[in-house]
DNA sequence: GCTCTTGATCTACCATACAAGTCCATACTA
DNA sequence: TAGTATGGACTTGTATGGTAGATCAAGAGC
């Protein structure tokens, strides 16, 4: 056999079922299937050229974090947002990701802790030139880095599944350059509590950096009524 | 039409993704299947009567629980227990419940209040004639109620997510009756703390209770340590 | 003896076909 | 006109066949 074009391929080929699950939640969180759309299975399955299998298990995974609602025999559909359930997600993340600097405040992993600081520096670049995308990528990171720096990766997979539709409500807040330099501000002065091995001023640093997040939720109700229920 | 002997049959069907989930579910928490087992979709399809797909389906869910490993083309497997996972599971327990007895100790519903003081009868005349499955379905019962009194049924779905591998910990774990008589005091030890309004007290109730749980899990490991990884 | 290939045999994955429940517009009836 | 069947066009749920990838053991070649 001469010359291989082509190497062994040890990459993994993500399944369908991957593909479509992703692609499905990003849709979802920017709001190109508005809450309440009614989706079919055959209708994307169609629109992804896969079958309706990959669908429909990408589907009950979505379902699972709340994001659509299989009505049996009837139909899916877009989850609305409610008040009452993003009151919860707030509790929720909020009680997760307080317990990580908790514990981060106590022993913190010091390679991660140096990429910190790297993630900061690039997401103060971004605020400055308002560059929306970068901003919302640096802050995961940083929350995750959060996470993986006390060995909660497990706790980071919650917490991404709450904070999904924290993330779909931001989409219909236009962030302004004052605001994102807020954030990253707030991102500095967690850090600089765990630093300092503070847990309380953590603590307090990690709240106000939370509901500061969904300040603007009350507004965004009263202009898109229809998404919500 | 005269007389129409079936009624309109209200009642839904569960479906057979359902069913399989659930007693999969109960069987690895039982550990009628050890960690570690391998599980075939079409075995377990055919020992449920039903077809691969329900199974597969089924699996998909408590793959995102944690409770299977699902290893694209080569097999799926019952995860072991892993004291690192394990860790992750406690903290994120006792951080969602004691958030959700802090909110209890603001308002509480008072209908929901009532329906507590059952429950915990229940279990004391369970504990005393050593009733195990009456003690664990009152206690999460318990636990339940706490979370519906503060309008927070999505945490609870979250809670029972990881409570499910405390669960599988305990049934390793044999309760003596003083271990019983001890969890329905800590039980009323939080109600207490919560009539009283008094946030910091229940808080140490509820993390006192909560490790209390896993108190054995040390021994265990050294028993069992095929089921750990 | 050791490495590599080959093939049999597992597995999960995907596509397709069929079944069953729901909804709705239409037509029929009183 | 109001009410009620009824059939068809949806929907999700289930069953089954086939495919590709992974593993492992036996055997060929060095």
């Amino acid at each position: 056999m001469q010359a291989p074009l082509a190497a062994p391929i040890p990459i993994r080929m993500p399944s369908a079922t991957r593909v479509v699950t992703e692609e499905l939640r990003q849709a979802i969180v920017r709001l190109e299937f508005p809450p309440g759309t009614r989706l079919s299975e055959g209708e994307i399955a169609s629109r992804y050229n896969v079958s309706r299998q990959p669908v429909r298990e990408a589907l009950i995974s979505l379902s699972r974090i709340g994001l659509v609602q299989v009505l049996p025999q009837r139909g899916t559909l877009v989850t609305r947002i409610s008040t009452r359930h993003m009151k919860q997600v707030i509790i929720a993340r909020e009680a997760l990701e307080t317990a990580v600097v908790a514990r981060a405040c106590e022993r913190f992993d010091p390679m991660i802790r140096a990429s910190i600081d790297s993630i900061l520096e690039t997401q103060a670049r971004a605020a400055a030139e308002g560059d929306h995308l970068t901003i919302t990528a640096a802050d995961t990171q940083f929350h995750g880095a959060l996470a993986s720096g006390v060995d909660c990766d497990m706790i980071w997979q919650m917490v991404l599944d709450v904070k999904v539709h924290m993330d779909r409500v931001r989409h219909l807040t236009l962030q302004d350059r004052e605001s994102m330099r807020v954030l990253v501000q707030q991102h500095r002065a967690i850090v600089a509590a765990i630093d300092a091995r503070d847990p309380e001023r953590a603590d307090r640093a990690m709240r106000t950096h939370l509901v500061e997040i969904l300040r603007d939720l009350p507004r965004v109700l009263a202009e898109r009524s229809d998404y919500f229920e």
